[in-house]
DNA sequence: TTGTAGGCGTTATCAA
DNA sequence: TTGATAACGCCTACAA
């Protein structure tokens, strides 16, 4: 007959202690390092936990202690490389604080984003990392009163009153659109992202001043879906124009890269035909052909500030809210083209950033 | 005197009870959703719960049963684009099944590698995902003993009786230095990786096939270190040689695009000076100048069918072990260029995925 | 159909 | 310095 096998049970401090002859409370006193155990006590039932493999019990100790270092991490769109690298940034950080990351992707999906949030609250965490899917205050408003510590990276809910970090967004945007204008570009096109997002509109907001302030050139804007495909889409649609524009602003990475895709199939030269400048700095951005002028946001730098900020606030839960808005930069390269005369409002080159 | 604000207690299924006049068990079954309870009194239940803002605490619940829906993955790095896409893979499948995705970073590094697998033990969760740093069984023996299922993917570890999904390491690296042999090519290097990671050591073990079975063509090896850098290191070396390689096969994403930095930095033409094959498909490879002919791997994929293996060990612990061994596609594009009359022996073009 | 009560693994209080 | 014990929030026999 085949002996049964049952998963092994775990052990626990009780077993512990039986086999070292000893309470139980001891052993908890030598787990936590209980500076009131003595030293041969210590380290021989030290030596049996190690022999025996005890693990702690979290969830026996989060239920006693009410005390837990887990931290909830929820992203709109966890493919993205932008999202990747404040992920990397958040891991980090956590890691170094001995924080334990729980991971969500919403995937844009304000239903799926309330799923992991509940989620989030049952396992307990201390606090939350998200993207907010959506710009309504009300949706958010019953975690919030829970009063587990929460913070928005990226994007901002009007209203909430919670810490948050993010780019100058429409700064950004504006850079990026004045750039091509001094380089002598009359007819610089946006492509934007959904409008329920706060980055896409902020961005869309900078270019609209810059071209303003410009002498009100005649603005176009085309409206993608903030993925590849959206911006292939919007480049397409751009291009069969009768006037086609001559330049190009891109408001985020994944679109940039569908646009140049369209471009690249259409046979048009960058940037001769076509200006571009993108959104979000990637390692292989120097190794288009052009070298691509892009606006970069300091994502990994997001992503610990981020984390830090909020660890913070579980400690020092009524200190005041923090609202942080960290700079972009605009790194010039080759897919604006140049004319003589206006380099001397140019950036200089930015060396390549190994990361 | 100012008011001490205080953490909001988390309401608790005994307050719940008192509200409605009700048991804890009865409470405790309506969450449950109990088919013994009245539908009146589920609603008139439901809906105090609903009111009060109660959440089930999974840290008692986990204690009483014993059961949790917990998976732990933990990456060797975060920020390289090929793990991401797994993740996004791992983290679709786990959402679907209702798991929580405990994430760790081991950064390649053994000793935090085992910090994060303890602390998922501690979690008590019920499964882990992971990229092994090392190829040393001894390493993970302790944790294997502890009975949780443990999956690998990406690397094996030789004698660790785990299921296991990688890609055929050895075949995708033939495959890419055939490509280029058949093209013409005599003077086929490789950038290689770590020994200690089974993907470096395999894919090396392709190339020198490759190179012996036709007819023993001289093979050069530079080791790199997986990441960008070593990369561009690596293809410094071969570039300074006083016989330059005609083509190089750079075993991995990060490398390739460091590669492709120095041949930039160099002036070099690909493929008239030097051909190229590089390892896993990025979307951008083929906005490069030139397209990039690469070994794409299915990540994606791998993430999911992964995190579906995994699940479907918990629920069937004493199954025979699997080991999934996913093939690559070599995507030629135009980094090898092509030699008249060794055209039929090449794949088509395979358009580039939108993902 | 609902309620009572014990216990999951741990820690903290109190007594020894 | 160590031990006994209650309690954290929940689930589930078992009793009613």
């Amino acid at each position: 007959m085949p002996k049964k096998i049952t998963n092994k049970e775990r052990i626990t401090i009780k077993q512990v202690a039986e086999k070292a002859g000893v309470s139980t409370a001891t052993v908890s006193r030598v787990i936590n390092n209980s500076p009131l155990v003595t030293k041969k006590l210590k380290t021989r039932v030290g030596r049996l936990i190690e022999e025996l493999g005890y693990y702690p019990n979290r969830s026996a100790r989060h239920l006693r202690t009410n005390k837990i270092c887990r931290i909830g991490v929820l992203f709109a769109d966890i493919s993205n490389p932008f999202f990747t690298s404040v992920l990397a940034g958040i891991e980090s950080a956590l890691q170094k604080a001995g924080y334990i990351l729980l991971l969500g992707n919403s995937n844009e999906n304000p239903q799926t984003e309330l799923l992991h949030l509940n989620a989030f609250i049952e396992e307990g965490v201390s606090g939350i990392i998200f993207a907010p899917t959506t710009n309504s205050l009300s949706r958010y408003e019953k975690i919030f009163n829970l009063g587990t510590p929460l913070l928005t990276f990226d994007r901002i809910v009007d209203g909430l009153k919670v810490d948050t970090i993010s780019i100058n967004n429409s700064d950004a945007a504006y850079h990026a659109t004045t750039h091509l204008i001094k380089l002598g570009h009359k007819d610089v096109a946006f492509i934007g992202g959904p409008q329920k997002i706060s980055t896409a509109k902020l961005r869309q907001i900078g270019y609209q001043q810059a071209m303003q302030e410009a002498g009100n050139l005649p603005q176009r804007i085309i409206i993608g879906n903030f993925r590849q495909d959206g911006g292939y889409e919007a480049m397409q649609k751009l291009i069969n124009l009768p006037n086609k524009p001559s330049a190009v602003v891109i408001s985020n990475n994944l679109m940039t890269l569908g646009a140049l895709q369209c471009i690249h199939e259409h046979g048009l030269l960058i940037p001769n035909d076509i200006a571009i400048v993108g959104f979000d700095d990637m390692p292989w951005f120097a190794s288009l052909q052009p070298p691509l002028t892009v606006v970069a946001q300091p994502t990994y730098e997001m992503g610990t500030i981020a984390a830090r900020m909020l660890i913070d606030r579980i400690q020092n839960p009524n200190n005041p809210i923090q609202r942080i808005i960290l700079e972009t930069q605009l790194i010039v390269r080759k897919s604006c083209g140049y004319q003589l005369g206006s380099l001397d409002s140019i950036e200089i080159d930015t060396p390549t950033r190994f990361i």
